[in-house]
DNA sequence: ATTCATCCGTGCATTATTGCACAGCTAGTT
DNA sequence: AACTAGCTGTGCAATAATGCACGGATGAAT
């Protein structure tokens, strides 16, 4: 008892021109799809399809229905978002994804706020550096740096992020006569704040994690560029007062545009927001320590 | 598989109320209409319907899909029948229903003329005085005397019904002093054409079909009033000159609303008024033998 | 309090649908 | 002519959907 579920099958094949080519847009089998048109045509009397070589062609009849079918599809996609987009009770899996500095310094202090609040919300954190498990809604919000999200995900910047140069005790303990800097991994040529300001510096080290940026600048191998808030939450870096350009990257919290209207991915988007804003001064840079 | 028959049924327990009524509507048990909304509420995590003692109420979500469900009903609508009355071939079972007399004195010599034309259409013929078959589409076409067809049929009126009094040799043999009328069995109360013109008339007999009647003429038990072309084709009756109200009752061929763009439906109806037509003055009483 | 009508949910058997695997056809390429 | 890719159709087994029968819940009537 599938009618109208027919005229889906029937769109398909329309669309596609094949049988195969529909099986392939409706995830069934060729052989369903073979039976599914072949079904409703004798339930009608009526032929849909004139049968090439190429695939299947559309009679007059299939024609005059066409557009029917395509209104039909479009108010289906519709509902299927009202539908998906709507889940307003508050409980079931709800997937956070950041780096794991994001979550362990600036938000999970608090998240034991929010699972408090909300106790029937299953939360998960997922510490990734890319936007892909978000885009497959294999996450559901995402915190990231980044200069511009893409156009798939919606979502706020709740702070731009600042970078400075930092050193710290055990680094000023080495008395250099030439100083040391660290890199990242792919930067081959010295960046702008080397050679504005250490130009007969010497690269003693790179590296491809921020933390681990960190950790070597701590241990006094050398000075580097960080963002602010990974230096200024660590006791024993401390930031040179020089200029350096703006890095443009703003820490967004993201959702899939699908999902704005679950109301459980929204009350927790809403909850890191406010949260990350209270951290503003902090990711800004306006809480650092100078030497 | 059952994407858009998901909302099909969604529409149906919307409309009725309750699973039952939905069931009912849909034609499958109401089990499998409660599967299937439970179903589709767990596919998209989304409450539908409120389950009260009485039925089930639509929640918010519900009502804003609801319209969306209502235009995609009305498009399948259309899809429907543009399917169903678009069958183009000339060929499969093709019922027409009538009294015999009008199957067989108005139209039976011409169908096989019909028949020979169209050699694949399987034509039935149901002898029957009440247009419920034609709506329950257990016939195709009807041929009827009425004075207005009902609205769910369409078609043609190809003459009208002229009545008039008819007397026969063997009645006039009697030479009887006070005349004898027969009439229909309801007609408890002398009919105008009685009191006009035979006001001392005795009714010698009441009868409820007009082939009845027409043989009560025939063999001289009376006069009565009767379709023109039921008597002028019979030899051995005769038209009496006397003014009787007209009947303002036609000749109609009918099909049902749906069908008429079925091609058999359509070439049958076109033959029936065709030969219909060319009986037009018998019908209307211009070929009467006068005494 | 009891009875009745109506409604819904579910275990199990039956029926329908679907996928898999295979074969055949056609057009294009070599 | 032979081969290949892409397509469709179908027998059979597996899976999903449906109907039947039953039981429970609720509200109305008595």
């Amino acid at each position: 008892m599938n009618d109208w579920d027919d005229l889906r099958y029937f769109l398909a094949v329309a669309r596609k021109g094949t049988i195969s080519g529909a099986a392939v847009e409706l995830g069934v089998n060729h052989s369903t799809v073979s039976r599914r048109i072949n079904a409703y045509e004798k339930k009608h009397d009526v032929r849909l399809f004139e049968r090439l070589a190429q695939g299947y062609e559309m009679t007059q009849a299939a024609e005059n229905i066409y557009r029917y079918a395509l209104e039909v599809e479009e108010r289906t996609h519709i509902v299927e978002r009202e539908l998906f987009g709507r889940d307003t009770r508050l409980q079931g899996r709800l997937c956070i994804t950041a780096y794991h500095s994001t979550v362990n310094d600036l938000v999970m202090s608090e998240l034991s706020r929010f699972c408090e609040r909300y106790p029937e919300i299953d939360l998960e954190l997922s510490v990734t550096g890319d936007l892909r498990n978000l885009s497959a809604r294999e996450a559901d919000i995402a915190i990231r740096g980044t200069p511009q999200p893409p156009d798939h995900l919606v979502g706020k910047k709740v702070a731009d992020i600042e970078g400075a140069i930092y050193t710290s005790d055990n680094y000023q303990k080495r008395q250099l006569r030439r100083p040391e800097v660290i890199l990242w991994r792919d930067e081959m040529v010295l960046p702008t704040w080397v050679v504005e300001h250490f130009p007969d510096a010497r690269v003693v080290l790179r590296v491809d994690d921020v933390s681990t940026m960190r950790a070597a600048v701590l241990g006094g191998m050398g000075i580097a560029r960080l963002p602010c808030w990974r230096a200024d939450i660590h006791p024993g870096l401390f930031r040179l007062r020089l200029d350096v350009a703006s890095m443009d990257w703003g820490l967004w919290v993201l959702i899939h545009a699908d999902l704005r209207s679950t109301a459980r991915v929204r009350v927790c988007r809403d909850f890191l927001i406010e949260t990350l804003e209270k951290k503003r001064d902090l990711i800004e840079g306006r809480c650092s320590t100078y030497l």
